[in-house]
DNA sequence: ATATTTGGTCTACTGCGATAGACTTACATT
DNA sequence: AATGTAAGTCTATCGCAGTAGACCAAATAT
């Protein structure tokens, strides 16, 4: 984990960055307000504290991106399978089917997946 | 997700009880102040809320089990996966990776894992 | 020049998870 | 009877995430 963890919240937020940045940082205040009705200085308090863990950056009043959701969506992941599965993936995704069966279909998909991020390829 | 979800502590705690249940309350009070150097008082309170939270049952003095290592791994799960990635096992198997490669072995085991909760077996 | 808007900070309250100290009750032991 | 010990509760403190009100500075419009 290269990045500082984030909260609920500050995921919530981090979100609406990614689907809207760069933004403006007005615009920002709106948005959220719309989304999560939050005051103005609730918002500005986000964006300091996501600045200071180094996620996005607030330059001449216009957010921009530093870590993409791609990577926090990664880093997340592998925190939480760390966290419960001692960062085993298969006893995650037991986990995650526990009893039920994958049809077919999911099952060929999963498994294209796979091929797809599989080393010789 | 049935049964009402664990805060961190809650659930380093829950480890312990589900690697020494059913085991009595003062025994308990010992592994929690050697494994998290907790006063007794802390533990009796930890009990109180999982019992609460029906996970487990104080029974003469006798902490007793009720929802399983695996039930809860798989509502964490499921839980995570809904609330990062919409639900979709696929968009987090692709987040865990996250541009690395996935080596020979790994990918047989995972096609293996994928053949035993497949529909028609 | 003055009023308004925009960008932003600082301080503070609130709720709650985490933790524990003091106390109680019941039973066993001397 | 007095003492010890195990089980359990009740209340309180602390830290922190979440949220916002009051305030300030710079730019812009009147």
């Amino acid at each position: 984990m290269q990045h500082e963890k984030l909260f609920e919240g500050e995921y919530r937020f981090m979100q609406l960055i990614w689907d809207n940045a760069p933004v403006n940082s007005g615009e920002l205040v709106k948005l959220c307000e719309s989304a999560f009705d939050w005051k103005k200085s609730t918002t500005y308090t986000m964006i300091k504290k996501l600045c200071e863990k180094g996620y996005i950056e607030n330059k001449d009043a216009v957010i921009n991106v530093l870590v993409e959701r791609d990577t926090a969506e990664t880093e997340a992941t592998r925190e939480f399978v760390d966290r419960t599965f001692s960062g085993s993936i298969f006893d995650m995704f037991t986990a995650f089917y526990g009893g039920r069966k994958i049809s077919e279909e999911e099952a060929k998909k999963l498994i294209d997946l796979i091929d797809t991020h599989r080393e010789g390829k």
